[in-house]
DNA sequence: GAGTGTGATATATTTAAGTATATCAAGTTG
DNA sequence: CAACTTGATATACTTAAATATATCACACTC
C-alpha cells in the first residue's frame, strides 16, 4: 500500500467519524477497538486487519467494498452525493446539546408552563434545520437569553429566546443567514412569524 | 468481522483472480505476496492486513472503497454491472491457447498455405466470442481435428476444422448453442456461411 | 514416465498489530 | 479552581500476520 492510500483511508476513518460527531473513546465502545489504537490509526501510524477496519467502519454506519477499477469513479460518485447531506457540524451539535440542557433545566423551574412549552416547541422546530446550522453564534445567544431567565429576566427573558428561537429557525428555512444558501434541502417557502403569543 | 463477512472477502478476491485467468502463483508475482499466503486468504484462513488487501485487490484491477451503508446497494449494483460483462472462463482459455498453439504448429508445416490462412482467418474469428464461450467440447474436437492434419489428414482435415470453427463462430454469434443465450452482446445478424471454398 | 503447473500445507522466523492500562497536555464546564 | 473530556502517547505483553522456503498430491502434456 502506498503512503498515499493508507492516508487517505485514515483520512476517511477521521472524517466519517467527525461527521458522525463522536469522540475516539465513543468510536472504541461502539467498534470494540481501543481508543489508544483508533488514536494511531487516524495518525495512519498502523497498518490495520481488515477486521479491525470493518469493526470500525461498521460502527461509522460504512460498508467495506472492493469495486472493480473501472467503477471506482461512479462509486466516488455515489458516496459523495450521499456523503452531500447536510450534517450537523460537532460544533452545531454541542451548541444543540447544551440548548436542550438548558431548556430541560427550565422546565424543572416550574415557571408560566405555556411559555416554557411555546419554548419547547419551537426548540423542538429549530432542531429540524440543525443540519443546516454552520455558525453557532446565534445558537449560543439564545443561551445567554435563556440564562437570564433564572437570573431576573423572567418570563420575558422566555420570550424574547422564544422569539430569537423562531427568527433563526425562519432564516435558515430561508437560506438567509450568512450560511451556504446553495444547501437548503428544500424549496424556500414562507413560514408564519406569528402563531402563537 | 463476522465470519461471513470474511468469507464473503475471499470469495470475492478468488472469484475475481479466476475471472482473469491468474493462477496463485501468477498473483503472487503480481501483487507481492507470498503464494502459499494467498492460499490461505482465499480460504479465509487469515485476517489480513489493509496493506496485503490492497496489494492483492490491485493486482486484480479492484480497488478499496468504504462506503455509506445506506450506498451499498447501490455500489453492489454497479459491481455486479460492470461484472456481467462476459469474459472467458478460465477452461476456455487454456482451450483458446491450445488451440493457438496448434494453428501456430500448422503454419511451420508450410502446407498449402491458403488453405492454412483460410483457417488462421476463422481462428481469429472465432476468437471475437471468446468471451461466450461457456463449454468447451467444440474447442477440443476442432482441436482433434487439426491434430489429424499432422497425423494424415491433410488438407481436407484442415478444412474440416476450418468448418467447424466457422459453424461454432455462427453458432455463438447467433446464440444457437447450449451457451445461455441471453448473453447475446450484440443485436443477431445473418452472415454468410460460404464465402470462401 | 518425466516434466510442469496448481493449490494446499508445513516449518521456522521476524515483525508488528492488537490489547490493556495508564498518563499527559490542552480544552471546556460549572 | 476542580472535574471532566479529548486525542496523543507510552509501556508491556500476547497473538498472529507476513515471509521465505519447501513439499505434497493431483492433474496435465508430450
Amino acid at each position: 500500500m502506498t503512503s498515499y492510500e493508507s492516508e487517505k483511508l485514515a483520512a476517511t476513518l477521521k472524517a466519517a467519524r467527525e461527521k458522525k460527531g463522536l469522540s475516539q473513546r465513543a468510536l472504541s465502545s461502539r467498534a470494540g477497538v481501543p481508543q489508544s489504537h483508533i488514536s494511531k490509526i487516524e495518525s495512519g501510524a498502523v497498518n490495520l486487519t481488515v477486521s479491525s477496519l470493518t469493526a470500525i467502519a461498521n460502527a461509522l454506519d460504512l460498508e467495506l467494498a472492493l469495486v472493480p477499477r473501472k467503477a471506482a469513479p461512479a462509486v466516488r460518485t455515489i458516496t459523495r452525493s450521499v456523503n452531500d447531506v447536510p450534517k450537523a457540524t460537532p460544533e452545531t451539535r454541542k451548541e444543540i446539546a447544551r440548548l436542550a440542557k438548558q431548556v430541560d433545566h427550565l422546565r424543572s423551574l416550574e415557571i408560566d408552563t405555556p411559555a416554557v412549552e411555546t419554548l419547547q416547541r419551537h426548540f423542538r422546530e429549530l432542531r429540524q434545520f440543525e443540519n443546516l446550522i454552520r455558525n453557532t453564534d446565534a445558537l449560543r445567544s439564545i443561551r445567554e437569553t435563556l440564562k437570564a431567565v433564572d437570573d431576573a429576566g423572567g418570563v420575558s427573558a422566555l420570550r424574547e429566546a422564544t422569539n430569537q428561537m423562531s427568527s433563526f429557525r425562519n432564516a435558515l428555512a430561508h437560506g438567509l443567514t450568512e450560511e451556504n444558501r446553495t444547501r437548503l434541502p428544500r424549496p424556500a417557502y414562507r413560514l408564519d412569524g406569528g402563531d402563537d403569543e
